[in-house]
DNA sequence: AGCACGCCGACT
DNA sequence: GTCGGCGTGCTC
């Protein structure tokens, strides 16, 4: 009688599975494996009743003790069709995890495509084999090993000579800029005006890295969703000639889960040469990665704000360390963290400078209107008034920046004193006059706008302070007689966020704008940024003081950019200037025309305005001088919310943590708005003049919030934000 | 976070 | 008698 078959000796694998880092659960958990799995396999494990995807990863240093009496469980399936994510990847995970204090699990499961969670093996299996319009995929063996598979099939011979056929010409500027990033191994920080050519620049920057090496793979990110497509087109008119259609892909948050993966794929196995994508792409695998490019790296939305918040443009830098790859940061206002790094008394970047404009015209003069000289509550001071009909009347298209959607924030009953409340924000409900609606913007509660006063009954509710919608009905009232060269009366049309909900809309208000239907165009800053509007010769801001003095210290640095970005909208083409006499012009109706900000502005120096405010930031001890994290705590009283971040605080001194030495916590605040959908929002600032000091106490005191979190009733989250953008 | 189990109110 | 409210507790 044969003894029957002996199991397998069964393998112990560490799996990261999403738990999120508010879980008691440690960052790796133990499965059974009859074959031992490589690191960065991708496997589906149980985890309680369900079937979760998991990634393998690397030898703990110390071993995991698994709880007391608790066997492995087995690991359900790998996914044999794709090939293990290599160590560099890995690594970029784990750093996330550490530096941003989220559980590793979570930070790799969302860095993976979301369907590769929703697919099992067997429909992975049918998907990998399907023949798709890539390129065969290179099969990846059990126990493949690091690195992934072979090297990628090519469906075109590779360039000759380094530049592709389609380079084209480079100016003197723009081929030195090149030239540096050839010569140096940078971070690379690319100080170009608005109109001298950064794109340009970057693919030939681009074309040089892939031609290096038949696996080389660039990544280059764009702040938004919306700049990618016009991107992309440059990228496949330039490349794909040179390497096939398949090799310029998009990954970001507006495609479709399919299309994502398919993305994802591409660059994992080394077919898509040059991934394109938002802030989530600097995690997308890419085994040959070359060279990283972050456009407009100054960009807020390259902070994620919910997860792990991490900085794409910090990990960008980051990684193209580790993984030996150049960073090539650009920018015309860079962020003030960048400008300092690339100074001379730093370094660590290497600042390069493209100061002219090409084939567009001078940048636009600024015109100051002080609104202490204009008739009180107008709207539009009326010499700008008269500056946008002249424009109009002369074919020119004007752009009308407002950074608040609706008609008015508010609504105000002058005999009660009644506002727009919301009934669960601490904050106005915004009166939307097309729809006649009455929408909180934090919480989304929208309701009815009411005939007469809740308060009173008086029939007389008068909207205060305007918004983009008010701005379009005053425009067109103003201009409702201006005849445009074409013998046709004036048209405004408005751009925000209301007026591009549906798919495509923007596109289509865009291409209204660039046929010349459009004279004049009222929008939020989502119309400042990159969009070529090549017949705009006019750009007027109507309100741009508040940043002037928020208590946000970053307020400045985000006006100043998104000011110089408007600017650079106006006079992008000069066939468009109908005369010499009617140069681009920036328009700003401000009650501080003396302010120093706006000095700069009329200069167009932002190396003025960023030694200013980097001096006051040195005095002040702020980023980049310093470090900061946030503890946020929402909680359904505001006494809970601070009265555990003050506990945290307590704990921590009481221990006291390792770093607290060089780590200032200041007290617990509410946030500016205070209640959100019924929760109440408290924060704390941690500052420290040394990120490691800074990093050691957050790593250390991780516990001790987890501990006090339960000592809290009542308390609904809490996070933590390591180089917050906003505190 | 999911997703269980668990113990009290208004319905087919 | 059940369906279901969301309060605590666990996931290798």
């Amino acid at each position: 009688m044969p003894p029957a078959a002996q199991p397998a000796p069964a393998h112990l694998v560490h799996v990261a599975v999403s738990t999120p880092a508010h879980s008691t659960v440690g960052d790796l958990l133990s499965y059974a494996s009859p074959t031992p799995l490589p690191p960065g396999t991708l496997v589906r494990v149980p985890l309680g009743t369900r079937e979760v995807l998991g990634v393998v990863w690397d030898e703990p240093a110390t071993p995991i003790a698994l709880p007391a009496g608790m066997a492995p469980r087995a690991v359900a399936g790998v996914l044999a069709g794709i090939a293990p994510l290599d160590a560099a990847w890995r690594a970029l995970v784990a750093f996330t995890a550490r530096y941003y204090q989220r559980a590793l699990g979570e930070v790799a499961l969302a860095a993976l495509p979301p369907q590769l969670r929703e697919l099992t093996p067997e429909q992975m299996a049918r998907r990998m084999r399907r023949p798709a319009s890539l390129p065969p995929l290179p099969q990846a063996g059990e126990g493949g090993g690091e690195g992934g598979g072979p090297a990628p099939p090519h469906p075109k011979p590779l360039p000759q000579g380094g530049e592709g056929a389609a380079a084209v010409h480079l100016s003197a500027e723009q081929a030195d800029a090149a030239a540096q990033v050839d010569a140096n191994p940078g971070p690379f920080l690319l100080f170009g005006s608005t109109g001298s050519g950064k794109t340009e620049v970057y693919m030939h920057c681009v074309a040089r890295a892939l031609a290096a090496s038949p696996q080389a793979q660039a990544l280059v990110m764009v702040p938004e969703i919306n700049l990618t497509p016009q991107l992309e087109a440059r990228f496949v008119q330039r490349f794909a000639p040179l390497y096939g259609a398949g090799a310029v892909v998009s990954l970001h948050s507006g495609m479709t889960h399919p299309q994502r993966l398919k993305s994802w794929l591409a660059a994992h196995q080394g077919a898509a040469r040059i991934v394109l994508g938002t802030r989530m792409a600097v995690f997308a695998s890419l085994p040959g990665l070359a060279l990283i490019v972050v456009d407009e790296e100054h960009d807020a939305s390259y902070k994620q704000q919910e997860g792990a918040r991490y900085s794409a443009r910090d990990l960008a830098v980051w990684r193209g360390r580790e993984q030996a790859a150049k960073v090539i940061l650009g920018s015309a206002t860079p962020s003030l963290e960048s400008w300092h790094a690339s100074s001379p008394e730093v370094g660590r970047y290497q600042r390069l400078a493209m100061p002219s404009r090409i084939g567009a015209g001078e940048l636009p003069r600024l015109r100051l209107v002080d609104m202490g000289q204009q008739p009180r509550g107008a709207v539009f001071a009326p010499p700008l008034v008269a500056a946008i009909t002249e424009r109009v009347q002369q074919g020119e298209q004007c752009l009308v920046l407002l950074n608040r959607r609706g008609f008015a924030p508010v609504l105000h009953c002058h005999a009660c004193g009644w506002k727009s409340d919301c009934p669960h924000c601490s904050a106005h409900q915004v009166f939307h006059k097309t729809d006649r609606t009455l929408r909180c913007h934090h919480c989304g509660f929208a309701q009815r706008v009411p005939r007469a006063c809740p308060g009173c009954g008086n029939p007389d509710i008068a909207p205060v302070g305007r918004g983009t919608e008010q701005l379009e009905e005053q425009l067109a009232q103003l201009l409702r007689n201006v005849i445009t060269p074409e013998r046709r009366a004036a048209r405004v049309a408005r751009i925000d966020a209301d007026t591009t909900k549906h798919k495509g809309a923007l596109e289509e208000q865009l291409a209204q704008v660039h046929a010349g239907e459009v004279d004049v165009l009222v929008g939020t800053q989502m119309v400042a940024k990159g969009h070529d509007f090549r017949r705009i010769t006019l750009v007027a801001a109507v309100q741009p003081d508040g940043a002037l003095f928020s208590s946000d210290f970053r307020a400045p640095e985000r006006l100043f950019a998104l000011l110089m970005q408007a600017a650079g909208r106006a006079g992008r083409d000069a066939r468009y200037v109908a005369s010499q006499d009617s140069r681009p012009e920036m328009w700003l109706q401000t009650w501080h025309p003396d302010h120093a900000l706006y000095a700069a502005l009329r200069r167009h120096d932002y190396p003025a305005f960023a030694t200013q405010q980097l001096t006051e930031r040195r005095e002040a001890g702020m980023p980049p001088f310093a470090y900061q994290a946030l503890v946020r705590a929402d909680a359904r009283s505001q006494e809970t919310a601070q009265a555990f971040l003050q506990a945290a605080a307590d704990a921590a001194r009481a221990a006291p943590l390792p770093g607290l030495d060089h780590v200032f916590i200041f007290p617990p605040v509410p946030l500016a708005v205070q209640r959100v959908a019924n929760v109440e929002r408290a924060q704390m600032l941690l500052e420290s003049p040394s990120r490691a000091a800074l990093q050691r106490f957050l790593a250390a005191w991780q516990p001790l919030l987890h501990t006090e979190r339960s000592r809290h009733k009542g308390l609904v989250r809490w996070l933590v934000d390591v180089d917050p953008q906003a505190v």
